[in-house]
DNA sequence: AGCACGCCGACT
DNA sequence: GTCGGCGTGCTC
């Protein structure tokens, strides 16, 4: 009844507590009605928070006289537009996260506190104008003369001036507007003739512009043109006037991409990553309310941007691991951004060179619609793809003759050679050849790294560190060995091996400093032979044209994880690398050293034919009856006691079943465990999860939405730490 | 999640 | 005598 919360005055507000629920608050007698969706400062538990009015429904078994009133209004409109409003609501549903939560998290820290947002001026920033002031002193009308003509550095200001220039800014006369995150582009350069496919694709995306709900999958293989294809359906959004939101992969976002749509498009732009400042993001988030941002480029969070009159969302690279956030709030920025597409009903393109299993799951039923590139657009051959067999070989630290030949020829003939290997450090093991210790670490009972520079060991998971032994810590014996290869120790050989070549290492020891990855790998994009040895971080994005040979070190590790999308991401990785190679005129080489060559994973991958892959990897799925043939939640859990996580844990899944046997269609929800999670201890706290899994989503998130209630209601010991999984990506 | 209140150890 | 440890309880 709403005349009752009129008569009453009563808001509903979402607040950041994990509480899944809103709470009720008077308005006070003079204080207008906000809008749903406005930010208000309430008292709550001791405190001031900001929340949002989320509704004006009170709960009924609230005795209005005992709730407390608003301390302000923060606005007048909401700070959201509509669709970006309705996206969050459907998340907060989805991810069974309360809705103040994930209203907060969407919103930049920046902008929470309800004093004016501090901005980070630029250094030297130009100053400028504010209001017509008055010249107290002689240099001061000299300022304000100059200021009349333009913007002012203080670095460009006679000397004898500047403490004048200071003084007009104390008194509130000049300002250093913050830079705009904004950057216009002058004049773009023509787009090149489209091929037959890529034209074809554009074709289908600017068909889709007012036809409701049409999401594509574009497929083709590194070096097709995926982004000249998102460029025209861009140019073709903002011809219709409206505004085009691109999400990319946390480590394709950099300055190549950028002035690459900048020099290609006539818009202002906007690029959203991790690492603006709290300052930089309110600013962004102003523009882009404003309607002032036409093509936003940006990561996962870049999916909340409050951007008006969006016409296209693209995501690019979409199977990206990074589009998942895997901590506080669990959300995919990519299942997200085809909800706010479908909301809104414009296209979305989702682009990558092997499918995500769940988008090829969805072309199946007709939800995508695919549209392929074959070619590649330059003329090249793929690389050529070969396993060397292991099995029997002389390895020498952790390479083998054939790869290690394969290197000398490519530096002979002028290219570069990329070693992959996805561990960092020395070696991956300490162990004692006396008596088989392998040194753990005590907190997550996994064996630590050996990090021979830094004369330590460590461990990847909790980041303790230790100094080396010199004797076993079981049997006393010195007799402790470095077991396995890691990148450290992969570059120690290489460097001896082949003296007169530049060799990189990049993994997160050497490139801890921002740029000096970038720099690097600019400086290798541009030069001549040399040998680069890295994790992961080198297989994605990055356009490194001169290198001819990647050597794949342990990819077997990938062959039988117990994960379940281990497959697929290896086979996903391995296809990333074999497009890394070989980009120029000469073909490339990827040499994959494995004890398995009969594998038929790494078979299929020799043929280089996603589609045969992701065929075999769906039938797979299917028959263990796993994502995407199923819907799958989590429930993570951990504490520093383990019996008392079992107890929780099994009460928990207890509790689930009861309420399976009250639901509609019993027992349409598996629940799985307790069970260790895949990490079973880290930093001296036990994991442990429940998995649930049904064949659709309704009744798998009608049970998790009574589940989560009961458990966010109910007294839980205070160690235990609890999170769920909507769509893991892993389990 | 915070942040209170609340009841037991080593300090001025 | 009290500063403070973190156990448990509540938040409109």
């Amino acid at each position: 009844m709403p005349y009752t919360a009129a008569m009453h005055r009563i808001v509903q507000v979402a607040l950041p507590t994990p509480l899944p629920k809103l709470f009720d608050y008077l308005l006070p007698q003079q204080t207008p009605m906000p809008a749903l969706g406005v930010r208000v400062s309430v008292p709550f538990s001791g405190r001031r928070l900001i929340g949002f009015v989320a509704g004006f429904t009170p709960s009924p078994d609230l005795d209005p006289a005992k709730l407390k009133p608003i301390h302000a209004v923060l606005e007048t409109t909401p700070l959201m537009p509509p669709d970006l409003w309705q996206l969050l609501q459907f998340a907060a549903r989805y991810y069974h996260r309360s809705l103040g939560d994930v209203l907060t998290s969407a919103v930049p820290r920046g902008m929470r506190a309800s004093k004016a947002v501090q901005v980070r001026v630029e250094k030297d920033a130009p100053y400028v104008l504010k209001t017509s002031g008055v010249a107290r002193t002689y240099e001061q009308a000299q300022i304000l003369a100059q200021l009349a003509l333009g913007p002012l550095r203080a670095s460009a200001c006679a000397p004898e001036l500047r403490k004048a220039l200071l003084q007009l800014a104390k008194r509130g006369v000049v300002e250093r507007p913050p830079a705009q995150a904004l950057a216009q582009s002058a004049n773009p350069s023509v787009a090149p003739a489209l091929n037959a496919e890529q034209a074809a694709a554009v074709a289908a995306i600017v068909c889709a512009f007012g036809a409701p709900n049409k999401a594509m999958l574009l497929q083709g293989v590194t070096g097709s043109g995926k982004t000249e294809v998102y460029l025209a359906a861009a140019h073709a959004a903002l011809a219709r006037g409206q505004s085009v939101l691109v999400l990319v992969p946390e480590i394709g976002l950099t300055p190549q991409t950028l002035q690459r749509f900048q020099s290609r498009l006539h818009a202002r732009f906007a690029v959203m990553h991790s690492a603006l400042s709290d300052g930089e993001r309110a600013n962004f988030w102003q523009a882009a309310r404003a309607g002032q941002i036409d093509v936003l480029l940006g990561t996962r969070s870049a999916v909340f941007a409050p951007m008006q009159n969006l016409g296209l969302i693209v995501v690019d690279e979409e199977h990206d691991s990074s589009y998942k956030q895997f901590d506080g709030f669990r959300y995919s920025a990519r299942d997200l951004a085809l909800k706010r597409a479908s909301d809104l009903g414009i296209p979305i393109v989702l682009g990558s060179a092997t499918p995500s299993l769940e988008s090829l799951h969805m072309v199946q039923l007709g939800r995508l619609q695919r549209l392929w590139l074959h070619q590649r657009a330059r003329a090249q051959n793929m690389p050529a793809i070969q396993l060397i067999d292991i099995k029997m070989q002389q390895m020498d630290q952790g390479l083998s003759k054939a790869a290690l030949n394969a290197i000398r020829e490519t530096l002979l003939a002028g290219s570069q050679a990329l070693i992959m290997r996805n561990r960092r450090g020395f070696a991956p093991r300490l162990s004692c050849q006396h008596c088989g210790h392998v040194v753990q670490c005590p907190g997550c009972e996994r064996p630590m790294t050996v990090h021979r520079a830094a004369r330590a060991l460590r461990c990847h998971y909790c980041d303790r560190q230790e100094r080396v032994p010199s004797a076993c810590p079981q049997c006393r014996s010195d007799a402790l060995h470095a077991m396995g290869e890691g990148t450290e120790r992969i570059s120690e050989l290489i460097s001896q091996h082949f003296a007169e070549w530049p060799v990189h290492r990049i993994d997160r020891d050497t490139t801890s400093r921002k740029g000096s990855f970038d720099h690097l790998l600019a400086q290798v994009a541009a030069g001549g032979p040399c040998i680069l040895i890295g994790t992961q971080m080198l297989a994605k994005g990055h356009d490194l044209p001169n290198i001819a040979l990647v050597v794949v070190v342990g990819a077997d590790d990938g062959l039988f994880a117990v994960d379940f999308r281990a497959s697929e991401r290896l086979a996903q990785l391995l296809m990333q690398v074999a497009g890394r190679a070989g980009r120029a005129e000469t073909p490339g080489r990827v040499l994959i050293q494995t004890q398995q060559p009969e594998h038929p994973l790494l078979q299929k991958i020799l043929r280089q034919d996603y589609e045969e892959i992701s065929v075999a990897l769906m039938q797979e799925r299917r028959i263990t009856e796993l994502p995407p043939f199923t819907r799958m939640a989590i429930l993570r859990a951990d504490c520093k006691d383990f019996s008392m996580l079992q107890t929780w844990l099994k009460s928990a899944a207890q509790r689930a079943k009861i309420l399976l046997q009250h639901a509609h269609s019993k027992n349409a929800v598996l629940v799985y465990g307790p069970m260790p999670a895949s990490m079973a201890k880290r930093a001296h706290r036990h994991h442990a999860q429940l998995v649930l899994c049904a064949p659709t989503r309704a009744p798998l998130h009608a049970l998790l939405a009574e589940l989560t209630v009961q458990l966010e209601l109910e007294k839980k010991p205070a160690d235990i730490h609890y999170a769920l999984d909507v769509d893991p990506y892993d389990d």
